[in-house]
DNA sequence: ACCAAATGGTCGAATAACGCACAAAGTGCT
DNA sequence: AGCACTTTGTGCGTTATTCGACCATTTGGT
């Protein structure tokens, strides 16, 4: 009688219901407008590696109609967030002010960055502020070090692993045992360095560790030679946020430097 | 069609922009899609003042439909990018991954970042870059002093005002002299402190001034106490950037250190 | 130069979304 | 409680968008 159909867009699944008799489910089609998820699906398509697409680019990665992607498209170039040279298309800076609200919304200007300033001073290594987002975990503030030559070249937005970082793990280590353990069972992962752990057991063996002893640290297993120790951060009302840094492993030689470092991210974990 | 808006938050003065009730029959074009740019709108919405908002309130402030506002942010949830806790709605962090595509596919994080870092720690203040959107100078990037107690409160995405900080009229003096001109004349204003020029003449003759100088210079208009430095940008492409930078004016009382102040900044705005 | 494949753009029929009107459920005030 | 008012949610006719098909043009290979 009601015709449902599933369908694969993005990463989120959908439901179709043909209103037999106003069957309504949870995913009910009328209380979604496709149009616009489309849309914010062709914004997303814009990443790192492509942040200069073609219409027929834009089409192939998020397999919608070309005709679609291409009114969508120049949607965008007339609100002024994307940018057109011939038959290109990039993201215009236009796209930071969404970032920007929330950002200041969230008072992240005002309040979250001097903290994590002064403690980067005080460490001398870069401090941020990660949260989960869809299977990664996702940088919300950082705090550069001035005097230091060398970037790692991750942003405000940049996403990193959560089975092999610090970061990562002490995220793992927030959330309920079973999400925890569902997601280190099923995210996909490489090896990035020989130091990486292969086995989804041991992770989460590491994980329960670093649940107990209140931080986490990764030695060499996302990029070699380099550290990673993270505190959670409790105060921040519902969703899981992290504190870390990250640090060549030979600078941190002894405990107690690791000792020292743990103790000023608690102390901004504090708030 | 986006008109500009001006509010108080804390002592400083914002300029926002409306996403706009006129998009009534001016996106008829059929190669636009008005639902899309309602969902941009409706996006858009969410601001530093109103970062939660209910349906009615989204409504108002995008002169939308209630029932269209309603699935455009259902649809917005359901995609991840705003958050509902019963009646109102907020952005959640996942908006920052657009703003992150666009900062790493232009590889601020690598390349402009630690140049604005060794920078501001020579200059021992705060280094900004800076762009023109839709009347405004918008922050890109930024560099924070790490062991300053003080900050403004500015975050990547933040917007001030054209005619009356360093940076804006730097941003002024680069552009052509019509649209100079032009935007001078029709910008809507405040007096910001009892030095705020408020004579149109005299902004116009202030700029011309900074393009043959190639810096700009603006004492206590904006902020009371407070002097901005800016030096243009000119070997990135098409756009319009700037590099500045802002500090108490009682620190810099002496015309040397203003000038090196600005032979910093113009170093790195050679790249 | 040629052809084959891919791309940008256009048009009409099918269909999904909008805006309006209305119902239901709060919310505040006297 | 009663009333006025606001806010959320729903159904339906109208409007606007999508999808697929079709050209014109460009791109790439031999």
């Amino acid at each position: 009688m009601a015709q449902v159909q599933w369908f694969y867009f993005g990463v989120y699944r959908w439901c179709l219901v043909n209103p037999g008799n106003g069957m309504k489910r949870e995913f009910s089609d009328r209380d979604i407008s496709s149009t616009f998820a489309k849309g914010m699906a062709v914004l997303r398509a814009f990443d790192d590696q492509h942040s200069r697409l073609s219409l027929a680019d834009i089409a192939r990665v998020t397999g919608l109609d070309r005709a679609t992607v291409r009114r969508l498209t120049l949607t965008l170039v007339h609100l002024g967030y994307a940018c057109r040279d011939n038959k290109h298309y990039s993201l215009s800076p236009k796209v930071l002010t969404l970032a920007g609200s929330f950002l200041r919304g969230h008072q992240f200007g005002t309040v979250v960055q001097p903290l994590l300033n002064t403690c980067a001073a005080r460490i001398r290594t870069p401090v941020s502020l990660a949260i989960v987002d869809s299977g990664c975990a996702m940088y919300v503030a950082q705090s550069t070090l001035q005097d230091d030559d060398v970037t790692f070249g991750f942003t405000v937005g940049s996403k990193l692993p959560l089975l092999h970082t610090a970061i990562g793990r002490a995220l793992l280590s927030l959330g309920s045992a079973s999400w925890s353990r569902q997601t280190v069972d099923t995210s996909p992962f490489d090896r990035y360095t020989p130091e990486t752990l292969m086995n989804r057991r041991l992770i989460k063996k590491q994980i329960s560790v670093s649940r107990t002893q209140g931080y986490a640290i990764v030695c060499d297993e996302f990029e070699p030679g380099v550290t990673g120790i993270a505190v959670p951060v409790n105060s921040l009302g519902s969703s899981k946020v992290v504190v870390g840094t990250s640090c060549r492993s030979v600078d941190i030689p002894r405990a107690a430097d690791r000792r020292r470092i743990i103790e000023h991210l608690s102390e901004v974990a504090q708030k």
